[in-house]
DNA sequence: CTAGTAAATGAAAACGGTTTTATTATTTTT
DNA sequence: AAAAATAATAAAACCGTTTTCATTTACTAG
């Protein structure tokens, strides 16, 4: 392996004067600032970054810990934060939480140096693990607590977008299917729903709200419940696509024809939420921006410029597709 | 920060004791074994793996390029990597595969020093780039050509099983759906069809294997050319879930109830199957075993113990559900 | 008791960079 | 033209481990 050493000799400079060049770390005439260029050029030359790092104390790199790194949320949450990462010549070490108890995230990050943890869950409540001394935040899809620095969506807007697109399509019988109420985003979500109802001037019919538990089953069922009745909802808004593929599977096996007979949204804009029969309009979670923001939020920590993450909330975007139409 | 100087003054031995203490690598007297021991624990002493690296040359981490992180076969595959590597005390650097002209690699994996690198690609023919001088592999979902190391699916066989299955509820009059036919797994696919009814000494109907883009709309198309005609067949075989979902449009727009009038098998597993109308039954892309198996190459080359992947093909297997059923 | 051997430990060099300090060369100032 | 200031380069220390090699200690056998 050729090393700086290497270089300076050829070049006939100090290692120190082929350091200076490189990091621009000191002035270097313009004469030799050419010859070790062309050497570095010539031997094609890499600095060796754990060298750099052992000396500077800093590897340029996050440790991204995840629950599970498969799921709808977290691979396009990580590719937000690869993506930014990258654009700041970091780059992004991974792991996920172990369930053994006498696991120790520090085995990985702390041993390996990264310069700070982003903890990129989808569903987790809290983890349980001993904060770091190095700046870290959250960056949850769902959750049901927040402590901490974190970034999550901007559920009450995406909600009160939902409900608002019915309303604006004649819809005043809305339905909502919405996730366990004790989670954050449901809790987020409902005032949103309400929201919306209020500026419309509507009333809230509340045996139109339901609690389903994020499950496709538990959609079906509840959508059992709103449409069985003689007075049903023309439309139903609910906490995330599975639960609505489960109110379409309801409105298949019962001859109820979406949209015609009832408009559905649901929330997450998951990929095969446009598979569905009809394709689902949807809120879209951005997960891909909450990832590029977390990692954006890490790096300024470490610049020093802030200190906590504001409480970031990003929006969400509504995606009209197939399953709404104006009610008649 | 504590070092291993800290340790073996507090200790009151050398340093290169509690080195060895730590690795094993020399026989330490148990009296001042269980000494340093303590002292470490004491202090809740890490070895920094940074300093080690550079001395020994050596990161234990394996990088893993992508094309995308998200979409539905590389996140398996990396959840598989990770794991393997963290049962072996190894970490996960990830990184994209980069469009620009000059992008290289190295910046990241060679400067950071990494031991081994995974290719997981899902659907790109060959990433260009400079093959590096340490263990690599590929890992492919899709793939059109095969070059040096890599780790498939066994395609064959799972369309085989696949076209078995059908046979075995007495379909004899099979659609196949294939993916376009210069992809690696679309001939290996469409052998194992040919195959399997070979086996049960059927007929196969060159008008009945049509040719796909993997996208929904064309299997909206190619059922309608599959469909529309007076002579039918009873079951159709897609070379993936997506256009599995294009047929169950067709189907659902048509009047044509799946299973009872047209099974429908797809290729993939992926999430969203469990979530059609009827649930599809299919063949699972064993993402995950690829993604360990890799791993578990790449060590074995950096033990030596193996100089080459042997050109592994990872089995899939048939996921029945409701979208298949005997015919009548 | 002592020489010889094996086991345990310590000292120091090495890994490949950066960074601080020192030195030399070049300008500028008086 | 000498002194002072500044620019450019070199030398050496340092980051926290591992590893080689030398030395000390403990044990065994004659």
């Amino acid at each position: 392996m050729t090393t700086i050493r290497d270089i300076a000799k050829i070049a006939g400079v100090a290692p120190s004067t082929v350091s200076h060049v490189l990091n621009g770390t000191a002035r270097v005439s313009k004469k030799t600032k050419e010859i070790v260029e062309k050497v570095i050029e010539e031997n094609n030359f890499q600095p060796n970054m754990i060298a750099k790092s052992l000396k500077q104390k800093k590897t340029y790199t996050i440790g991204v810990l995840t629950d599970h790194f498969s799921g709808p949320f977290v691979p396009p949450m990580v590719d937000g934060i690869e993506q930014f990462l990258y654009e700041n010549n970091y780059s992004t070490l991974i792991a996920k939480v172990r369930e053994e108890k006498n696991w120790d995230y520090k085995e990985l990050f702390k041993s390996k140096q990264v310069d700070g943890i982003i903890v990129a869950s989808s569903w987790v409540r809290e983890i349980d693990w001993e904060k770091p001394d190095i700046p870290y935040t959250y960056v949850y899809g769902y959750t049901q607590d927040l402590h901490g620095d974190y970034i999550i969506p901007n559920d009450f807007k995406g909600a009160f977008d939902a409900t608002m697109h019915l309303i604006n399509l004649d819809h005043h019988k809305i339905g909502f299917i919405n996730g366990p109420i004790d989670w954050h985003a449901s809790i987020e979500r409902l005032q949103g729903f309400m929201a919306a109802h209020r500026k419309a001037g509507l009333n809230i019919h509340p045996k139109w709200i339901k609690t389903g538990n994020w499950g496709g089953d538990s959609g079906y069922k509840m959508a059992k419940l709103l449409l069985e009745g003689k007075e049903r909802p023309t439309a139903i808004f609910t906490g995330n696509d599975v639960m609505a593929s489960g109110v379409l599977l309801y409105c298949s096996k019962n001859g109820i024809r979406v949209p015609e007979d009832l408009s559905i949204i649901g929330f997450d804009n998951q990929p095969f939420s446009s598979l569905l029969i009809p394709k689902l309009t949807t809120v879209e979670l951005p997960t891909y921006e909450m990832g590029r923001l977390a990692a954006r939020n890490i790096l300024a920590k470490l610049e020093g410029k802030i200190k906590t993450t504001e409480n970031n909330k990003v929006d969400c975007k509504l995606i009209i597709r197939d399953s709404t139409m104006r009610n008649t």
